[in-house]
DNA sequence: TTGTAGGCGTTATCAT
DNA sequence: ATGATAACGCCTACAA
């Protein structure tokens, strides 16, 4: 079986090509009995345009890149989910590619989608990422470019992102106020804007409240995983860093395993040390105890990427100018049994 | 800036088009120095192929599509991770597709695969299921199909699966010999043949060692979500079955609903009710108390599954003759503290 | 060794 | 109201 194509149906029917084509994009000036016959045969025959061809004419692929670091991870697959739905609906699919958090890989799949000839680039950056020629290549071929969650704030796009400051502010805050005073934390690597930005609102909440810095409190946790997060509290129970009351980290997995650690030492959480972690995994709901965290809504922020990206596709077929935007998601603190 | 051509180059260097093509292709009859001309101006000029116009002539590609029923899935998106990756390797891009267990939009995604002109699709079908006359078409249409985890026996095409019958009955086995009697099994509904199975290895195990099979047992978890579990066991237990001492579930986050219904009980795993799960999710070996379960090699079948799957298309393309094959992934039996 | 020409399927412009 | 033609960019059989 084979696909019909415009050709078949004009020889068929006796009509030339072009006029199959004009009848099937209902234009005006073809007889309605015309139109009639071909809309019936195309539609016994099932016919669909070869998307080659239509995209070969018009340079568009009805397509868009999607390259996060990582998809087997909540978070991630979360802004995914909403990505593809928001994408279909909009009669787009979805190319997906993982960095891996390589550097290298990332520069790579660009160079792949652009080769590609996707109509707009979604990117999560990978931790590494330093250099940013290769993005600013995707500007400059005029390919509408989205970042979100790990951004680069100097390029010049759209940028998705929450307020990782003020969140991880508050989180500080609400430890302090609820009586918490020795809160370590687990940090990730000072690469990312969102894990400065975290730890930066470590530091002032402790300094606005008269708590001061100490760096002997944190801990470097450049993964972010599980074992790093098991690993660090180890080292700090170990360490005998008796008076750490609270232990707040950079991500909810690494929150996990410090819980896992602590529970198995038969350390009371949260009477003896109480956890926070951040971007509220489903998992946290479930574990024992329940992990208070911050909620970064995946989902909006998946959904706010593509409609910036699509806004921006529009306005380039339309040769309108585009602004771009930087929209911040809001976040809420989900407290739960571990603080 | 735009995308070079091999026109340009051409123009650029005072010859014809095709004599660029074949430089860049590196074919015998063209001479070294005109080679080295073309093959300098192309790097300088960053030059790759227009996709659409090679597309349109070969009618491939270079893309497969995924369906699955959803992303936000560990077992899932690990196979997607395997399948992302080993793509990659070959040159091929993934474009993903969710049916949200929604057997309607799974028929027109698959519509929107072959209109898109994929080389192959990757399926795993949604619960749903029963007519199969699109993916029929699929095969009608000679695009490669390999179904994988939620498969449909009947339909002539290449399928990646793991022996469910075996592995559940691996499960109670297990349960009995450790002294569970009365083991009550979560199951999924009849649609899948996977759930079919899981719950036949149930039946066959209890038979095979002289215990009768007690439908009051068997509770119905038709999405298999953290919900359904936790609502099963709350029913379980307000209904008095005191003598149930093993809850068994189609999936592990069914079964990590049943853990936490139990800990807010205070009703003892293992000692009062053992849990016992399936998949393996990362979760599982996280949770209080840790969740014994099947690992099901998630990266394992979605590797295989595109292994398959590009066996297929090479064999097309070379007009060779292609045999269907399904292929059986191992399972193991994960103990922990839950049993 | 190089170049010409035709076609993949669709679409839009310009005749008729 | 309909059709002929060219173009999108690449590839290749064939001609020179």
């Amino acid at each position: 079986m084979k696909k019909t194509t415009l050709k078949e149906i004009a020889e068929t029917l006796g009509i030339s090509i072009s006029t199959v084509s004009k009848a099937l994009k209902n234009y005006p000036d073809v007889s309605a009995k015309t139109k009639k016959r071909v809309i019936d045969l195309a539609e016994s025959l099932q016919f669909t345009p070869n998307t080659f061809a239509q995209s070969l004419r018009s340079n568009e692929s009805k397509t868009i890149g999607v390259i996060i670091p990582s998809m087997v991870h909540y978070y991630f697959s979360s802004i995914l989910d909403a990505i593809i739905k928001e994408s279909e609906k909009n009669g787009y699919m979805v190319i997906i590619l993982q960095s891996n958090e390589d550097h290298e890989l990332e520069k790579k799949q660009i160079n792949l989608l652009l080769n590609k000839g996707v109509d707009g680039i979604l990117i999560s950056l990978a931790n590494g990422t330093k250099d940013f020629q290769y993005l600013q290549k995707v500007i400059d071929y005029g390919i509408p470019l989205v970042l979100f969650d790990k951004i680069n704030k100097l390029l010049k796009c759209s940028k998705v992102i929450i307020n990782d400051i003020k969140a991880s502010y508050d989180v500080v805050t609400y430890l302090i106020n609820k009586g918490y005073k020795r809160i370590a934390y687990f940090r990730g690597d000072l690469n990312p804007q969102n894990s400065i930005d975290r730890f930066l609102g470590y530091k002032k909440a402790l300094e606005d409240n008269g708590i001061k810095y100490d760096s002997s409190l944190v801990y470097l946790s450049p993964i972010a995983n599980f074992d790093e997060g098991y690993a660090n509290a180890k080292k700090l129970i170990e360490e005998d860093k008796i008076d750490v009351d609270a232990i707040y980290t950079i991500t909810d997995l690494t929150a996990i395993g410090v819980i896992n650690y602590l529970n198995e030492k038969n350390i009371k959480i949260p009477d003896e040390i109480a956890v926070f972690g951040f971007s509220n995994w489903f998992m946290s709901s479930v574990i024992t105890p329940t992990l208070s965290s911050v909620e970064q809504n995946a989902y909006r922020t998946g959904e706010k990427s593509v409609e910036l990206l699509f806004k921006e596709i529009d306005s380039k077929q339309k040769g309108e100018p585009f602004k771009h935007e930087t929209i911040t998601i809001d976040t809420e603190l989900v407290i739960r049994n571990s603080t």
